[in-house]
DNA sequence: CTTAGCAATCGAAGTACAGGAGTGCTAATT
DNA sequence: AATTAGCACTCCTGTACTTCGATTGCTAAG
């Protein structure tokens, strides 16, 4: 205790029978939902002492922050601390089954025409491979470029506006013109435009309005207006999915007001938006995933869930957010190797979407749909 | 008992006493969930008769099935029919008030241009002023027919290809050509194929094939399949919301397999189509309001829920569909009312995007629900 | 340092019981 | 004939009490 290493709890090092325990803890609490006793540890695995042995250990686990009872006469169950211990240092790589790398593969490769039906779909195969709700953000670009503009008249004073971006990102949206034009005028408008601001970030067109007809100001300030939501927004949409299951789980049993909580960050896009943001804040590396677990966050809602999160997509040109909300207990080897999986999937996809070829004239990258 | 009418039970015809009893007992169990006591309706309401006499009542109201006792010595609930006796002859109407409508279309009409934020916007809507879970279609046009097609040069032999259908419909697919091409030419196949296939269906495209080149033959085959998908899908997307909402609800809190039903049943889309479209099968015009109340349904997912459901938008150009899952107790007057007011926005919004001009061929009709 | 043994602790489950809510019935009243 | 007061009866609900079992911590022996 003198020893300045104890100062800071986290440096005591734990021996190796400690570790061990700490681990089968927290593997048989995961499946069984309960406090685990001494006698169980002993039973079920061969753990090579007495159950006596392991209560002593039991206990200085217990003095060291890493487990906690519930109540006098039960077992044991691994605090917060206890998990971030496993978690970073116990956790052994529970990877999919090859079979099922297959399975879920195979879903993404019949949808990787449709962009669109990327989000579902990860959404629905996260939650269903771990128990909890998935929460996934779709790939956005960071640098909104025009790439292309069409004007179809839908009809009278309406029309279409489809404006593509480098990247492959497509907005479209309906807007009223002073008076009707036929669709050659408004064909031959996109076309000038397009000659005019292909390559343009919105800073860069904002200096062509000067050049350009009534008509077309107003349409380029509805180009501009649609690139900065994309630019601004840190995502275009927000998935979620599996939150009903994941609340039938013993501990979201009671507690009402906990769970109600909880289903309103998650239902409110902007509450959920916060969290993500700030919960990837410390997050640098691309290819690491953050584990928060309970009280560890800062948000009052999350209190009886964990999170499992990475990014995914090509860095400094489309990336989205993905993860996992689970129980505290929850399988964290399992719950990372799925979400790991399913963000390298979905990197593929984007990567192959944004491939880099000779062809492309800017920075950035254009897409290319492997077919 | 002798007469002949007593013989179907449905045709019974209830005192005006009778009904007011049933009337309020729907009112107060909808307000505590609980079962609804004689001597509380005397107390809580103006009946003018003695508790005596509405056990009398209630208990002759029991013996033709619109009550029911979940235990002897427990108050009455209604029952299945009861409820449906309620919702089809005894329901007053609970409009929104003038603010909440204003405060709802407001939201609509900043949203308005973004056709994307329709359907989360309706079902947060829905979800919020009534306590249910909503259940909302994007609309979807029945018919599919050419308007225009634009193709744009992505990326070397990938090109994105975005058909906009009669009605609104956009729908975007990357193709990879067997070769690269310049936009121009490009832009020029796309001239040449709007004004070939301008109005047309899908089969009527198909007689087209013969006449143009194989690239432009393998274009329209992809058109075809994409105008075949819109018009055979029932709905492109189904949005749902508020479901761990509903699910907070006291009578989920047993009974955890009903619920783990439930929850399948809403968060997999193949079934919540299927339920949603079998469900408004015998809903012949389009001004219904459909009511199904618990175990009315043939889905055991929903026994213990009941669901308003109608549709909206423009006969014949584009229809969705649009809901209310909630408690078998749940507020019928006041979920009906937010169903209708919202699908007439919704109508009204679809309706503007599909506004009927001199140049528009088809006969619009709107969907307006009366009840 | 380990472990067998044992007392102590505390929740979970069961039982018994009182209280209360509500009905159904009967008889009196209108 | 309809209504109602009164009352017995039923059955749920909550509480207190008990028992049971699981589990630990401690102690003393190995």
């Amino acid at each position: 205790m003198i020893n300045s290493t104890t100062q800071i709890m986290e440096s005591v090092k734990l021996t190796s029978r400690q570790t061990t325990l700490l681990k089968l803890i927290v593997r048989e609490h995961v499946q069984t939902a309960s406090p685990v006793a001494s006698r169980v540890l002993v039973e079920n695995y061969e753990v090579g002492v007495s159950s006596a042995t392991v209560r002593n250990e039991m206990s200085r686990l217990e003095e060291l922050g890493y487990l906690t009872q519930p109540h006098l006469s039960a077992g044991r169950i691994p605090t917060e601390k206890g998990f971030r211990y496993f978690v970073e240092r116990l956790m052994e790589d529970q990877s999919l089954s090859p079979l099922e790398q297959r399975t879920i593969a195979h879903q993404f490769y019949q949808a990787r025409d449709n962009i669109k039906e990327w989000m579902p779909l990860a959404a629905s195969v996260l939650a269903h491979t771990t128990q909890g709700a998935a929460i996934i953000t779709s790939p956005h670009a960071k640098q909104a470029r025009y790439k292309h503009l069409e004007l179809i008249n839908t009809h009278g004073r309406a029309i279409l506006l489809i404006l593509v971006l480098h990247g492959g990102t497509v907005e479209q949206q309906m807007l009223a013109l002073p008076q009707p034009m036929p669709q050659i005028t408004l064909s031959e408008t996109a076309k000038r435009l397009n000659q005019l601001c292909k390559g343009f970030s919105a800073p860069e067109i904002t200096q062509q309005l000067p050049n350009v007809s009534v008509l077309e100001t107003g349409i380029l300030h509805v180009v501009i207006s649609l690139m900065e939501k994309v630019a601004s927004m840190p995502s275009n949409d927000i998935y979620h999915h599996g939150l009903p299951q994941l609340l039938q789980e013993p501990e979201f049993a009671s507690g009402k007001g906990a769970s109600a909580k909880l289903i309103r960050a998650i239902e409110e896009d902007s509450q959920l938006r916060t969290i993500i943001s700030e919960a990837l804040r410390p997050l640098n590396g691309f290819d690491s995933i953050r584990v928060i677990i309970g009280g560890e966050s800062q948000w009052d809602a999350l209190r009886a869930c964990s999170l499992v999160l990475t990014r995914y997509g090509v860095a400094n040109h489309a990336t989205g957010t993905l993860g996992i909300l689970g129980p505290i207990r929850m399988s964290y080897g399992r719950t990372i190797s799925v979400v790991r999986f399913v963000a390298g999937v979905l990197t593929e996809l984007v990567y192959d979407m944004y491939r880099p070829t000779e062809e492309d004239f800017t920075p950035t990258q254009k897409i290319n749909p492997v077919d």
